[in-house]
DNA sequence: GATAGATAGTACCGATCGGTCTTATCTCTC
DNA sequence: GAGAGATAAGACCGATCGGTACTATCTATC
């Protein structure tokens, strides 16, 4: 049947809805394992509907990635501002990050996965995957200049290698301890900074 | 035609060059993305051969993982035994994967990029995945000791932080530099251990 | 209420995948 | 030199994939 009895015709609401299971679907199974036909069971919508709004199971995988990597940021800034000084605003950051190790299913960062999986091209989720880096260099800098710190570059370099190594590991070893544990290491850099 | 011309016939050669293409086609590519056609073509074998020596595509994946695990592993021994101190014994293991950053087409870890393709499953490559990250933590933790550290178990914990977080910023950003920096943060955990 | 757009459901297509099988030809061992 | 094992080359199979086409039916608009 069409448009399933009763419910409004949203197509904003029904892109969302796409866009919210592929994104659930691509990061519990992977991406390149994950169907067109699964994205759409999941979403409860057609083959049709999906390749009408965004073209071609790349185009999903690039909007998927797109709209993560804008959540992850708003987030994230959202975090910093609800913290007083520098300090606390960089320590918040891993605080969030913290409890995502601890949602169930949780399985890494969906851009540093989807630039993994897609290795040998230099397609759409390597370069988000390098913008994704690039925030997290530029907010921690930001933060560590507004904290004093000496060489906010350098430090900030160092953060990103601590929240995206406690990241992985979290991921393959099923560990959430490891949000505390990159805390402790970012106060031992902050401390030496 | 059978055996090409001339060749010895070597079963273990055999079975060492389909393991080697199959290691480097699968890091090039990824692993989903790269066909057995892909990598009978890459080591000069028949698809016959790689089933007889591995049995299936996940076999040959397991082979292949254990096999680069074992190297990296024995790398890494023998560079720490040309070092002379605790402390620059901790610090060879990142000069030799600085090195390997610098590599020509470095795509990051094998085992952790196996397992983030396959996520979702709880097969050999995030088993596999989970033993690489112990041997860090272990030889850590033995070097730390050594090294008089207070509390090595957390420290190592931490390097091996480090030393993921590095390893695929690396590969994503294509940036050799990671290696120099991964050091300097481990001599700050090394300093305020 | 007529028209247009959105959607579900499903069949379908060509390509590719993992895996099997056959054939022929090489090397090795006795 | 005869038999056994190893190997290359490639045809083949069923399943699945990304993507398209078609139909039917819903909602939104005028």
């Amino acid at each position: 049947m069409p448009v399933k009895a009763g419910e409004r015709l949203d197509p904003e609401a029904t892109r969302a809805r796409i866009l919210k299971a592929a994104s659930e679907v691509f990061m519990q199974r992977g991406i390149h394992a994950t169907g067109i036909n699964e994205v759409a069971e999941a979403a409860g919508a057609s083959k049709l509907t999906i390749y009408k709004n965004f073209g071609s199971k790349d185009g999903l995988v690039e909007a998927v990635l797109t709209d993560r990597t804008q959540r992850v940021r708003a987030w994230h800034e959202q975090a910093v501002e609800q913290a007083a000084t520098g300090r606390e605003r960089i320590l918040a950051i891993f605080d969030l990050v913290a409890s995502w190790y601890a949602e169930a299913g949780f399985r890494g960062c969906a851009m540093m996965n989807a630039a993994t999986e897609d290795r040998g091209h230099d397609g759409a989720p390597r370069r988000l995957a390098q913008d994704h880096l690039a925030f997290y260099r530029g907010l921690f800098q930001r933060l560590l200049t507004e904290a004093g710190v000496r060489d906010p570059e350098t430090t900030a370099r160092q953060l990103v290698i601590v929240l995206e190594g406690a990241t992985i590991i979290s991921a393959v070893d099923r560990d959430p301890g490891l949000g505390a544990e990159a805390r402790v290491i970012v106060e031992t850099l902050l401390d030496a900074a």
